[in-house]
DNA sequence: AGACCAGGTTGACAGTGTCAAGATGTCTCC
DNA sequence: GGAGACATCTTGACACTGTCAACCTGGTCT
């Protein structure tokens, strides 16, 4: 996330229209975002997104870059003070779900590769360091679990796996209604997920 | 998916008109779509997919629900001779990540809760159909292998790995080459991503 | 034969992203 | 202190979009 210096006319635009763009977002989903309603909510007019971000690409790989920022930021403050890799593991799932849940605006085109520039330097700096992250945690589990552990497949499955409860969160209750089943808490799954998983990455 | 008589002017345009569709999230993601590009491309004047699905929403609708068809017989011809839950765990796991692969425009539709009309009768019944499918396989490996098993919760868990997997497969190869460290072919990483569910639905 | 209608077309409307051109405030340099 | 120079934002235009109303048109039914 580029700090942008504050600029006369505006306190600071870049960054209501971030705000605006992912509020909209969270409203209405990355199809409902309209560069020009992001703009009359910053009280701007409609083409003064264009001189920061270029086109609307621009601003919503900006509000990405964004979210991984804080998602990096999340992971630091979650595995804060915890040596236990496995406490490690499953702080980050649950900082993963709660950035989802709180940044649902962000989140929204955090991975949306089509309506982005995923190639832009400090969107791969940002998304990448969380993946590296993800993988030390990996590699402090193989060392003290698994040596024989393929920390990259075992990386991509957990990703995967808290990336998918992120995404199909919103919906679950309605699925239970349909099928009149029970939904537990998404605390909960994750708890119950770290430890299938660190199960199975220690089984060899 | 409605089974739509042929009509006198054109042969099927519902169906026609589904596969522009696809074909168009396929190349552009679910942002890409425009009515009147698949109008455009089934050959018809813009106005006339709304004879047929109301608006935009009810086409998107029309082509999710066929995917869940689509998923809903993936299922059954994987399941297809085998008895053995694990085994049918598994081959749903990797018929899942087919269909995505193999229906990219569908898959784009089908969890996008925010651009259809996911109360529609038959959208209901094709996507709860899938998911019913899911907890009887979860049945079954509670009765064969742990009596205690919570399995809402392990089909919650078992679709979010799945579909995370599904909607990360694009990208995985790019984040590859950003790192700089490698990646498990997919069907590897589901037969991995099953051993492990299984030793964790099977502990305690 | 005549009415009816599903299926499709045409034309209009407000809204959209993007570009070019103009306005306006702030800075630097002499 | 005055004058360019520049970043910032506005205005206006263009082609495009989804949706609506009005209009044809080929097939069906009584």
């Amino acid at each position: 996330m580029p700090v942008e210096t504050p600029t006369y006319h505006h306190g600071d635009l870049p960054a209501a229209l971030r705000a605006a763009t992912a509020e909209l977002i969270a409203e209405r989903g990355p199809t409902g975002f309209s560069l020009r309603e992001v703009a009359r909510r910053a009280g701007v007019s409609h083409a003064a997104p264009a001189h920061h971000f270029g086109d609307s690409r621009g601003l919503l790989t900006s509000v990405a870059t964004e979210g991984f920022v804080q998602l990096n930021i999340a992971f630091a403050e979650a595995v804060d003070g915890l040596t236990d890799p496995v406490e490690r593991l499953n702080a980050c799932g649950k900082a993963y779900v709660s950035t989802a849940v709180n940044y649902p605006g962000h989140f929204g085109v955090m991975c949306a590769d089509e309506i982005i520039n995923n190639d832009e330097p400090e969107f791969v700096e940002a998304s990448v360091g969380a993946y590296l992250h993800l993988l030390g945690i990996m590699a402090d589990i193989r060392d003290a679990l698994n040596p024989e552990l393929d920390i990259e497949a075992a990386a991509t499955m957990t990703w995967s796996a808290v990336h998918g409860l992120a995404t199909l969160a919103p919906g679950l209750d309605s699925v239970a209604e349909k099928t009149e089943t029970k939904t537990a808490p998404l605390h909960d799954l994750i708890d119950q997920f770290t430890v299938m998983m660190i199960s199975g990455f220690a089984a060899r």
